[in-house]
DNA sequence: ACCTGACCTCGTCT
DNA sequence: AAGACGAGGTCAG
């Protein structure tokens, strides 16, 4: 709680979790879920809506204390002190992550810029027009022909019965949130168009799963070029069985917080190759 | 059980 | 300027 100040908003948003932020004249304005977020220069820890979004309860001097144990992580902590992981809304990071799949962060975005202002509703702040994110009904309810002009291309299926599973409460989160984070994938991975990565993208940025590690094609190249001893990864990809061996290896040795682990090493990494984020 | 290929679309790079 | 390339995966055979 006392070290709010240390929070860096620039690069948090600005760390791949996050797609609906737009920035105007130096204030940050945000979609989450039904709510819009505006932060400034600091942040306004008056705010509930802020210190639940930027995960004020987690004892992020512990938490940074326990990864920097291990080296790599050390470095990465030490060049983005002020990054942190997000809870957001789970509804939209759900659909969120379903769409990214094979794409890059700047196609992400205008896919769910699409799909708000198609099906979302909109307001108007600071003389700004925005678009909520849409609730699960108006998609459930949406024609595959409409989603699909939100330039999906092959996941429009995905979001589509996603999006209905949670309307007919096949998927429900705060259920999810109270199951351990092995039960909560395996529940999440039932849905069409969700595998284990994004599984444990939705699990970490919106449903309290620290020990979450999304094993994507980043983590992979992080793991090859500074883990060649630690962890043995060869490939580009991996399959379903790697994962888990991997998973369980990288939380034995990060500990349980090993989703914050692995939000510093891709920030770090990507921004090594002065890879695009928000605009 | 593993492995491989196909997959929509769009921004970027030639 | 048109064409190729690849991007924070998943599913099906």
């Amino acid at each position: 709680m006392k070290d709010n100040f240390e929070v860096n908003i620039d690069d948090t948003i600005n760390s791949g979790q996050v797609f609906l932020w737009k920035k105007f004249n130096s204030k940050w304005y945000g979609i989450n879920g039904e709510k819009i977020l505006i932060l400034g220069d600091k942040l306004n820890g008056k705010s509930k809506d802020i210190q639940k979004f930027f995960r004020f309860d987690d004892d992020f001097q512990k938490i940074k204390k326990q990864l920097s144990k291990d080296n790599v992580a050390k470095k990465a902590i030490g060049n983005f002190p002020g990054m942190r992981i997000l809870r957001q809304d789970p509804f939209q990071c759900y659909i969120s992550f379903i769409v990214s799949s094979n794409s890059n962060i700047p196609n992400i975005q205008t896919r769910l810029q699409k799909l708000s202002q198609k099906f979302g509703e909109k307001k108007i702040l600071h003389g700004k027009e925005f678009f909520l994110f849409p609730k699960p009904e108006k998609l459930a309810n949406a024609s595959i022909a409409n989603i699909a002009k939100c330039g999906l291309g092959y996941r429009t299926k995905y979001v589509k019965k996603a999006a209905v599973a949670v309307n007919e409460g096949m998927v429900d989160f705060s259920s999810l949130k109270k199951l351990d984070y092995l039960e909560a994938r395996n529940e999440l991975c039932q849905v069409f168009g969700i595998g284990k990565k994004v599984a444990d993208c939705i699990l970490l940025f919106s449903l309290d799963k620290l020990e979450a590690v999304p094993l994507d094609r980043w983590v992979l190249r992080i793991l090859q070029k500074y883990y060649s001893k630690e962890f043995q990864v060869t490939t580009k990809t991996i399959t379903d069985k790697t994962y888990d061996n991997l998973h369980d290896k990288i939380v034995e040795h990060f500990g349980k917080y090993a989703g914050y682990a692995q939000q510093f090493l891709f920030k770090n990494e990507r921004e090594n190759f002065e890879k695009k984020w928000l605009g």
